[in-house]
DNA sequence: CGACTTTGACCTGCGC
DNA sequence: GCGCAGGTCAAAGTCG
């Protein structure tokens, strides 16, 4: 990306994800954030960065892209200006804020740029394992168990990385509602920071979409979850109890009222040719307060 | 009994 | 090469 746009910014749909969080107590560096995908994630937090009034300072999300879009990993970073590469702790003056909420769209997509697919000749390698596991006994079978989990690469190849959306959320809950099943797979002490880092994977079948949730340790009433991947079907369920359900998801919930915090997320007035919004509707904060609320109660079994 | 969580072990990538 | 940290696996445990 050009990087030089320094104001939020959506390309193609608007396949981002917002978060809009609150104060941090110290004033609100970005950089507060440990444990945080360290190698791409960037965050802005402002000083300013306040939310009153909501039992749960909830940040969301947006529409994620079209899992059928010919143009799935478009770039997309929303307010935290260069992505990846800017400079984490800038508060300086890309947080949005409406008069209810501040809102510091730190969303950021962590993309692993040059992953697109295995390529054909790993496609191969796979092949002649499968041939030689076809031939060898029990080790080869594990031999062949570990060249074909995807999840382990063979040594040299880089890594697959599916985009990743992060984002961050007030709440005193962990692992948040958002309509999908999710499994956990593991847990993990972050260094840095003294509350672990737990992992999820989504129950449905052949759906590979991963989450990780931890807590900032700065602000420890801060949850980051960071998605990863597309999912491949529908939202088993709806939690926002929306007419939403439309196409395969994205990561994020497609039921979630997106556009009214797309919303949220923009300042009164901003334009931007490259944002594509439904049909802004007049700032109702009562209504995404319903919302936020109501996410907040099914968040809590 | 199935679905889910917990947790220690293992693997991989990366910096030094 | 080594050590560290992140990420994942999988067996065992828990729960409804």
């Amino acid at each position: 990306m050009s990087g030089e746009r320094t104001e939020p910014y959506f390309h193609g749909h608007y396949d981002g994800l917002f978060s809009i969080f609150s104060q941090k107590p110290d004033g609100g560096r970005a950089d507060g954030v440990q444990g945080f995908d360290h190698q791409t994630a960037s965050h802005v937090l402002s000083p300013s960065d306040r939310l009153h009034g909501s039992p749960m300072d909830y940040l969301l999300l947006a529409r994620g892209f079209d899992a059928s879009s010919s143009q799935p990993d478009d770039d997309v970073v929303v307010g935290s200006g260069s992505g990846k590469n800017a400079p984490a702790g800038a508060g300086d003056g890309k947080t949005l804020v409406t008069p209810n909420f501040s809102t510091s769209s730190s969303v950021t997509e962590l993309v692993g740029e040059e992953d697109s697919g295995p390529c054909k000749t790993d496609q191969q390698k796979q092949e002649e394992e499968e041939e030689k596991q076809a031939e060898g006994g029990e080790e080869g079978r594990e031999e062949f168990k570990k060249a074909n989990n995807p999840r382990r690469k063979k040594k040299g190849e880089k890594r697959e990385r599916e985009p990743r959306f992060a984002f961050m959320t007030r709440s005193e809950v962990d692992h948040l509602e958002d309509g999908y099943r999710w499994r956990k797979y593991g847990q993990k002490a972050v260094k840095s920071s003294p509350y672990p880092r737990s992992y999820y994977r989504c129950t449905a079948q052949s759906c590979d979409v991963k989450k990780r949730v931890e807590r900032s340790h700065q602000d420890p009433t801060v949850v980051i979850t960071t998605y990863e991947g597309h999912h491949t079907h529908h939202s088993p369920v709806n939690v926002w109890g929306g007419a939403h359900l439309s196409s395969p998801s994205p990561v994020i919930p497609t039921n979630v009222r997106h556009d009214l915090l797309l919303q949220q997320a923009f300042p009164a007035g901003y334009t931007n040719p490259n944002v594509h919004l439904p049909r802004p509707p007049p700032p109702d904060y009562g209504l995404l307060q319903d919302i936020v609320t109501s996410f907040a109660h099914s968040s809590q079994r």
